[in-house]
DNA sequence: ACCTGAACACCGTTCAAGT
DNA sequence: ACCTGAACACCGTTCAAGT
């Protein structure tokens, strides 16, 4: 009887699954997240979606290319995520900070889905342009933040790349061990980023720079 | 021939390899090192010793306990170059910045060793005592550091603990990043690492809190 | 105590064949 | 074009049996 929904649209395609593509990402993240990355199979989502364990072949090179469509999605939501915080936070400092939180509160919420970014299931050689893109365009998010605070001169005035990359080392530092376990109460993930973005600050402080130079002569 | 040198020992033992736990050992992390985690399988390694492939459950109890041994010995490892660093570097403020480019150069030196300490292969639950120790003892090698530096008023008071956290993570995000492959040049890992230093500098100097102090009121 | 060999239940991937 | 089903070469792990 919902026949007549899809009479309108062209022939019956016998086999179609609406978009398996969709699916299979859908369905693997939700099994890496259920389950971490050891628990996904080809053979368990292809059954979840009522298909041949061999029909992704058509949509995926291999496993890892499945991967990599799961990471490229994630440092999508990523920058989004980083976006939102930059912008609702009023582009300035306090904004910037936001951001810090909200990096590393992406990758709490999210281990699993931030490991198959960072945890060497897919290498960035040039081999997926798609995801190489994505997780530049994350980064970018940080660089032009950055940038935007050396314009109204309240950070440094360093390699806008180099401090971006500084800055992306310590709340990727502080993530991966909070997944990890390696930061048990007290001083757990929240206390040291709060912490983390303090040090931060008097680190890349424009005013800082001035002062520390006058003290070493 | 050399069956003379087993005469002054024990009765014959028919089935021994010496030490087969220690074989096993370094045979797997050979094994991690030529050809990632991934790479690693029990037949295999079971076969380059001469072994039956089951011969590893009389001294693991499985292959995730395989991999925490590995992970206890890379953690040992680490703790012993960082104290080394520290030590040989006069035990000052130089020292700890050479502890921290030690750090760095470990992780960069053993990528997939790193990977198996901290790409939740093996979990920090209470499972693994050994591996916990090992891996309490290495942070504390950076606490004892940093407790000397403040005793000499060369860092600031914060609880040592938590400063310790923060810098752990500094590092630990720039190996990370440079392992993953996420810091093509210009600004690769070693001068991400010198400019971390710096800025970590600035922002834990006991000078620089006094005059930070200052100035926000 | 330590090791073996066969067996079990799983896996990713290939490929000829179907519609 | 897209999907299937059988087959292949692997895997970790168990367990009765050997010495």
């Amino acid at each position: 009887m919902p026949r007549s929904t899809r009479a309108a649209r062209k022939p019956d395609r016998p086999y179609h699954h609406g978009n398996l593509r969709r699916g299979l990402l859908d369905e693997a993240l939700a099994t890496i997240r259920a389950e971490g990355v050891e628990g996904l199979t080809l053979r368990e989502i292809g059954a979840r979606l009522g298909v041949s364990r061999t029909a992704l072949y058509r949509h995926f090179a291999d496993k890892r290319a499945l991967l990599a469509g799961v990471a490229t999605e994630g440092f999508r939501t990523l920058r989004q995520q980083l976006v939102a915080a930059w912008e609702e936070g009023g582009r300035g400092r306090a904004a910037f900070e936001s951001m810090g939180a909200a990096y590393v509160r992406f990758a709490v919420a999210n281990p699993s889905h931030y490991r198959v970014m960072f945890g060497g299931f897919v290498n960035p050689k040039a081999c997926e342009p798609e995801l190489t893109a994505e997780a530049a365009g994350a980064f970018q998010a940080l660089v032009d933040a950055l940038a935007a605070l050396q314009r109204d001169a309240i950070v440094r005035g360093d390699d806008t790349v180099k401090m971006a990359r500084f800055v992306w080392a310590v709340v990727h530092g502080v993530a991966m061990l909070g997944i990890d376990g390696q930061l048990p109460e007290p001083c757990g993930v929240e206390e040291l980023m709060r912490y983390a973005l303090e040090r931060l600050r008097t680190g890349i402080d424009a005013a800082e720079r001035a002062s520390g130079r006058r003290r070493r002569h």
